[in-house]
RNA sequence: GGGUCCGUGGUCUAGUCGGUUAUGACGUGGCCUUUACAAGGCCGAGGUCGGUGGUUCGAAUCCGCCCGGACCCA
């Protein structure tokens, strides 16, 4: 904040007449920046012991989680700008937040940077022009924490020029030292619980990234390729007899794999190539002879529906060499280079060598035939290209032995929108591999193990001095606690990231494992004595788990896990998956497209608090388009909200007079809707309905206070002071202002500010202030609407005969029940002389049509309600007193139909009908 | 190939454990300088609820099939 500021509080306050027109340039970057020098959004853990300090309840209300909201933020990646996804996700966070902070006693909302990632490596790479490979890895996590420093600055102050409502003392870096700590530490329990392993075995394996990787990070691609038709020779009888030349065809996208080929399989049910099963083939080129078996799991409709096996082409391959206990011959190394397997082929890549196969089959007649084929191929999701399948030695957390348990976890949360489970539930189904934590990266979080040089005996590090890297510190232990020998050989891998973002609820509650102190430590059996804890405890649980729907299974499911094991409780009472931002075309925005639309040009055009209207639009969890419209109306509400606050502020005296004991009627339907808002309101924020509350908070706001009530009030109080006019004025604009004050911070604030409601709370700021809560008001809701009927009657009269809305009538008559209005409605619409009457109007009234209620109709009468439409439709009925009689068969009770009737007025003046009443102006 | 979700005026959307007249906003046409607001007010036009078949007295709503789209998993 620059000191040539003038803090808020220091302005003018309630003599300072509203004026002019709202500009929103100026007032919202002051409140952003007030907010964050003033802490008004910090979580406040010890206020509510502070206050209790009169000791007179037992239950400390820091343990009570019912007065706390405490929210997981997903930590961006850093090195990213700031698109429409965030200013939208982080929006529907701040509602939360917001509305939570004003009912509940305090909100925790943290923020957290994931600058542990290949994108941060890569970002620090470019930026200082070095290699990390020509660094220590500590060193250059460093670096990575420097450089990562200025951007984090940067997104800061793009999040605080949304008005995200953020403890600003509660961030965290995926890459600090503390959160290394407490991935390792998650590591060492996690291990000690028996839930993780190593195993060289068979792994997905991305061949540019050079490291293994989760199923959840591979995806689908559709590619084309050629379906190359081969010929195999056989050189052994199966169940069959077979002819001395006998060949078959396999058709494969892969010949590059034969040299791995390690046997064929048929399909039991496949009559013709039967003969084949059990017998010998030869693989060409490679010469190796590969059994050849009958399994299930053959598609007989692909290609020749003959298949080789090779270790290993896809997840099948692995299956078949597990069922079949088959040869390992591995052709393709780490790099995807053919390993000497492949013979002369050693040394190419996967893609010289299939073309060099090609040929060579070709030239010795074995292709049979090339031809174009279009598949799906599993690539990596961050890199794009095709994974191979690797044996190679890796840690893994195990989950498959646990899926139903961690399926029954997810149903404990409750999801907004509840569809959104499936994913979740679909996800674990389908879950085939145990979660592949280690990465053969050079920077990351490093896994804190040593070996035996030895006997390979794994020796983890201990908890008291995590973080550690393994490559640069000792091990605990001098030798082998298993078989003796001196020599402990590092890990060298590092945790794949999603190991370590599955841990943000612990990182936020600040959980942590601290020695026993009461062990002796100096005795090393006695070192690893001690606890985990947490700082933070009343947090745990979140309440909230806010994210996007496409990381349900990478960031949500990897948090259930992890924090279901370590705390064997689930870590969300509720999760909010929201939906992605599109372009106006309902496309996703993606920078090769070029569709962005970056934030920083929208509030260019656009005041912060209606990019923010837009964002509360849309049901929680549906993708939905930018609009620039949308924005438009929610400028034009800012717009309204400040005149109609002008015009209370002129209305009314400095200072709401106390409530009078005797409110007139229409200033208790005023507050008996406002009310109804309140509740309704209300309710649709703990639902996370943000669109249903913007949207039936506005139309109270602009039609009931705005065309209906405040048009009546201005009419009141021109003659001068109204005490029950005044209080309710005041009392409808300070709530609303409220419930507006999660969607609208910066208007509202500024209103709050300047018409001096502030002294409720202590900083004078309106989110700190208490949700309204209904006051309890009685009125004749129905004389209300009547009235309202009446004065659109009146309008509609006026404009329809051309005169102008304040154009004096004399006389008018209502034909309904308007008790209580009688005042208002000829205040408002400047009649000299209005007359009511309970009856209906002297008028001729002739039967038009019967209005059925078909809800009731429908059960009582069944199949015979199309006889009674036509009846009516014919005429054939007759009116018996309370009762109709239809074809002189049915006869349908009062409760059942309405007589629709056509009026015609022969009296003096013009006749209007509405609803409820009858308006005649003479 | 399997699964989940979705399809409502020109645009976005409410309604969806069935009840006949489908909500609102944006846009659009007309009228009104009304002393908070013309970025306003009032009045209109515009939809056979993707198509089709069925269940039912009655379907935007339930069921089948088809078309179109999004996502997840092979």
């Amino acid at each position: 904040m620059s000191d040539t500021q003038d803090p808020p509080t220091d302005e003018p306050p309630a003599d300072d007449q509203l004026t002019g027109e709202y500009d929103p340039a100026d007032i919202e970057s002051k409140w952003q920046d007030h907010w964050v020098a003033e802490d008004t959004y910090a979580y406040d853990g010890d206020s509510a012991e502070q206050s209790s300090a009169d000791q007179s309840s037992g239950q400390s209300p820091r343990d009570d989680a019912d007065t706390r909201f405490s929210i997981d933020t997903p930590p961006p990646t850093v090195s990213g700008n700031l698109h429409m996804g965030h200013l939208y996700q982080f929006t529907l966070q701040d509602f939360v937040a917001r509305y939570h902070r004003m009912a509940d006693d305090t909100v925790y909302f943290p923020f957290g940077y994931d600058d542990n990632g290949i994108a941060s490596e890569r970002l620090t790479e470019r930026e200082l022009d070095i290699r990390h490979q020509d660094f220590e890895r500590r060193e250059f996590q460093e670096k990575c924490r420097e450089v990562c420093a200025t951007y984090e600055d940067e997104f800061t102050e793009d999040v605080q020029s949304l008005a995200i409502s953020v403890d600003w003392d509660n961030t965290y870096k995926t890459i600090a030292p503390e959160v290394q700590r407490v991935s390792q530490l998650s590591f060492l329990d996690l291990y000690e619980k028996g839930r993780e392993y190593r195993q060289r075995a068979p792994t997905i394996w991305c061949p540019d990234c050079e490291t293994a990787i989760s199923q959840v990070e591979q995806e689908d691609e559709d590619k084309a390729t050629k379906f190359n038709d081969i010929a195999f020779d056989l050189v052994a009888d199966g169940d069959g007899p077979i002819t001395w030349d006998e060949t078959f065809t396999i058709s494969t996208t892969r010949p590059e794999l034969l040299p791995a080929c390690v046997s064929v399989f048929v399909h039991p049910d496949d009559d013709e190539n039967q003969h084949l099963v059990g017998g010998t083939a030869r693989v060409p080129l490679f010469g190796q002879e590969v059994p050849i078996i009958a399994d299930e799991r053959v598609d007989m409709e692909t290609g020749s529906g003959l298949v080789m096996c090779c270790t290993f082409g896809d997840q099948n391959d692995i299956e078949w060499y597990q069922a079949h206990d088959l040869d390992l011959r591995l052709a393709i190394d780490e790099s995807a280079t053919m390993t000497e397997v492949a013979g002369d082929y050693e040394g190419l890549s996967t893609t010289e060598a299939r073309e060099a196969i090609i040929e060579d089959l070709d030239g010795e007649g074995y292709l049979l035939e090339s031809r174009d084929h279009d598949h799906t191929v599993q690539v990596h999701e961050r890199c794009g290209v095709e994974v191979e399948y690797l044996v190679t030695e890796q840690w893994y957390i195990e989950m498959l032995d646990k899926k139903d348990e961690y399926l029954e976890a997810g149903r404990e949360m409750d999801w907004f929108p509840e569809k959104m489970f499936s994913r979740y539930q679909h996800w674990i189904e389908g879950l085939e591999w145990d979660w592949c934590i280690s990465r053969q990266r050079d920077s990351g979080i490093p896994i804190p193990v040593w070996y035996c040089a030895d006997c390979g005996e794994p020796v983890m590090a201990e908890k008291a001095d995590l973080p550690v890297d393994p490559l640069s510190d000792d091990p605990p232990v001098d030798s082998c606690p298993e078989c003796g020998h001196d020599e402990l050989t590092p890990e060298e891998d590092v945790f794949d990231t999603w190991a370590t973002s599955s841990l943000t609820p612990l990182v936020n509650a600040g959980w942590d494992w601290h020695a026993d102190e009461s062990a002796d430590t100096a005795d090393s059996v006695d070192a690893e004595a001690g606890e985990f804890t947490m700082d933070n405890p009343e947090l745990y649980p979140f309440d909230l788990r806010p994210q996007g729907h496409d990381i349900i299974s990478f960031w949500l499911f990897h948090t259930v896990v992890k924090c279901y094991e370590h705390t064997g409780e689930v870590p969300f009472e509720n999760v909010m998956v929201n939906g992605m931002v599109l372009d106006e075309n309902r496309e996703a925005m993606s920078k090769s497209k070029g569709n962005v639309i970056p934030p920083s040009e929208v509030l260019e055009n656009f005041p912060v608090d209606a990019a923010r209207y837009w964002a509360a639009g849309t049901s929680i969890g549906d993708d939905f388009p930018y609009k620039e419209g949308d924005l438009e109306a929610g400028e034009r509400l800012l717009q309204k909200l400040w005149n109609a606050s002008r015009l209370v502020d002129q209305l009314t005296p400095a200072t709401r007079p106390a409530e009078p004991e005797e409110l007139s009627a229409v200033d208790r339907w005023l507050l008996a809707e406002l009310d109804a808002t309140v509740d309704s309101v209300t309710a649709k924020f703990e639902d996370y309905a943000f669109s249903k509350a913007r949207n039936e908070l506005r139309s109270f706001f602009w039609n009931t206070f705005c065309d209906d009530y405040l048009e009546i009030a201005k009419q009141r109080l021109s003659d001068g002071g109204d005490a029950s006019t005044e209080y309710t004025l005041l009392t409808a604009h300070q709530t609303f202002l409220k419930l507006f004050a999660p969607f609208l911070p910066h208007i509202t604030e500024e209103l709050w500010d300047r018409l001096a409601y502030g002294a409720e709370s202590d900083d004078g700021s309106i989110h700190t202030t208490d949700w309204p809560v209904a006051g309890g008001y009685e009125a004749d809701l129905a004389a209300g609407e009547t009235a309202m009927e009446v004065v659109s009657a009146l309008r509609r009269y006026k404009t329809e005969n051309g005169l102008p809305l304040n154009a004096d009538v004399e006389h008018v008559e209502v034909y309904g029940h308007v008790d209580g209005f009688e005042a208002a409605i000829a205040e408002a619409m400047h009649v000299e002389t209005l007359d009511t009457y309970e009856d209906a109007p002297d008028i001729t009234t002739e039967v038009s049509g019967i209005d059925l209620d078909y809800s009731v109709v429908g059960p009582e009468f069944g199949s015979d309600v199309g006889a009674i439409d036509s009846g009516i439709e014919s005429g054939d009925y007759e009116i018996d007193g309370e009762r109709l009689v239809v074809a002189d068969e049915f006869e349908l009770g009062p409760d059942l139909f309405e007589v629709e009737e056509t009026r015609t007025y022969s009296g003096e003046g013009e006749m209007t009908e509405t609803e409820r009443a009858v308006v005649v102006v003479r």
